[in-house]
DNA sequence: TTGAAAGCGCTAACAA
DNA sequence: TTGTTAGCGCTTTCAA
């Protein structure tokens, strides 16, 4: 037997003007009441929150932001929710969001470069106050255009030399320890995975490879370093099959995301090739998994959350004081050491 | 040298008023082209549209939802956006939304029923038009309120006795193809990893879980089924050190979950067992990491992306026709063989 | 084919 | 302390 369905109620909209006219008074008391102000004498509150509960009355928001002039929408740009990496972000965003009464609008922007610039256009509409975008090829689309003016905070991926508040990490001096963590291991071969150069982090990562390398005095082999197109498994699989092919192989590999560098393991293992022994692997992000794996997997952590938590911040900062000098703010990365290197 | 930075724009909002006035029209006019209604002699049109670019107009979705009574926002509600099963459900909602101009407002609910509960307010303040739910705790604590008569549908998570539509896989089938495996390769002592009892699936595949033991013929040893509180990792890794503990420990463990078999793995790993030999594993989900570790997972899989685009078709379609007897759907799930089991 | 005007539900002056 | 009222920017009858 089917449960007993509560009635459907006819969900009848009840409006603030129902409450004022149930509790006899006007709907400026209710509004008052409504959003704590003073001044209203605490008997007549009282017969107002009496009749707010008696008619069920939800205030409709779409109505106060309108009026208001805003949406206490924050929109986030994340280039893929799947990615770990940036869902541990998103979770800093959301939680700091939601201490100061913002609902996060979660935008994945794939690589579909219509959709990022689509997304900006939420902000023009007031359907949300601000962005934190995660996404370069949203941000380098939105130098171009009068974005500065927009109340966004780019998170990660950012460019210094740009009017936006932005919070991230050093990478090149993270790639750097990355490198010279193998160094010191005695590797004298090493390759480099790296993603995408449109990426500013790519190219500073890789700046950070590059350096590191001619400073020990290490002649860089341009067929050591390869480029992937994503961030999946999979790349980082097909990338280190091609990078292993070639005579004088590197003895060692950089990869600087984590899901690369597990592709990167799936695929030694294949060549049966011995980890660290034959081919050390260090990655970078230290999401979950990395700790799960065997060997479990050395890499270069960032601390995610707080990424998300400070971009949350550096935005609400900004929605509160527009005029505010919003800084860019740098984390620390470290090396976390585990089997693979 | 900085680079020039565009001249911010004084971003007054340039309202359909605005657009009236420099087109010589009345702003019902402008409504009518922005809403591509018929009508409009074309060099009406025509000079609107000019007046929109001239002046940069976007419409302020705000004030056309307090209108019309709808946001175009759809709710969804995850346990966990960290979790990639989710995460993938999620791109999947995602990409039917958007196909039908909706914008996804992505909650995560965390394990805090609190939140739960007001997530659904968003929809009886009208921020959003509908809501996805993907979290058990939410729907039961729906169950009690008035929540029948609320626009939603329940995604992996259901009770198909509750007049909500809905859509999942047949869990209870799923377990047993999974035990039923185990069983084939010989197995008789095999351990059951469960996620927490109030959890709708964990029940079914529980279930599924006995009834196929039972079916064979093989007692139920209680100390080998485990329950944990979370999908993590450690959660896994945990569980296995304590069933695996016990004298005459099974030769096989079934978690609930890829997260948990990878953890599983670890607890292996960490007590010399080798898989499959030792003990066999197997999971459910078949998220992506699955494919790439060593031995690699053998799971049921979940068309997670089909189960998230299907949830949101079944919203559209309620909101579309309210009045619609929206069915529950099914979908299959597939035994991924690999190495673990 | 176009325009005038009445709200949608709320907030915030301004009055009382 | 409370009420009156004018909008926020849009859609949508109803008239012209």
């Amino acid at each position: 037997m089917p449960p007993a369905v509560p009635s459907p109620l006819p969900t009848e909209t009840v409006s603030i003007s129902a409450v004022a006219a149930h509790a006899g008074v006007s709907v400026a008391t209710v509004s008052r009441v409504m959003n704590e102000q003073a001044g209203v004498r605490a008997p007549t509150r009282d017969k107002v929150l009496a009749s707010v509960a008696a008619l069920g009355y939800r205030m409709n928001h779409l109505a106060r932001s309108l009026r208001t002039a805003e949406s206490r929408m924050l929109l986030t740009m994340v280039p893929d929710v799947g990615n770990p990496f940036y869902a541990q972000i998103v979770r800093g965003i959301d939680t700091v969001a939601r201490e100061h009464g913002y609902f996060v609008l979660l935008c994945d922007t794939g690589a579909d470069a219509g959709r990022e610039r689509s997304y900006f256009d939420l902000l023009r509409m007031h359907r949300a106050d601000g962005a934190i975008c995660l996404d370069p090829d949203t941000v380098q689309h939105a130098l171009s255009h009068e974005s500065v003016s927009l109340p966004w905070v780019a998170c990660c991926e950012f460019d210094p030399a740009v009017a936006v508040p932005y919070v991230g990490i050093d990478n090149h001096r993270a790639a750097s320890d990355a490198v010279a963590h193998l160094l010191a291991r005695g590797h004298t071969r090493i390759g480099l995975i790296n993603s995408d150069e449109r990426y500013l982090y790519a190219r500073q990562r890789q700046q950070g490879y590059l350096d590191t390398l001619a400073g020990a005095g290490l002649p860089v082999q341009p067929q050591w370093v390869h480029t992937v197109q994503s961030l999946d498994y999979e790349a980082g699989t097909a990338a280190t099959l091609r990078m292993m092919a070639q005579p004088g192989a590197p003895t060692a590999i950089f990869a600087v995301s984590d899901t690369l560098a597990i592709g990167v393991l799936s695929a030694l293992r294949q060549l049966k090739k011995r980890v660290p022994e034959d081919v050390a692997v260090i990655g970078f992000d230290d999401i979950a998994i990395a700790a799960q794996i065997d060997p479990g997997l050395t890499t270069i952590a960032q601390p995610m959350r707080e990424l998300g938590e400070t971009a949350a911040r550096l935005l609400l900062q900004r929605l509160a004081d527009p005029a505010a000098q919003v800084p860019g703010v740098l984390l620390n990365h470290n090396l976390v050491l585990r089997g693979s290197a």
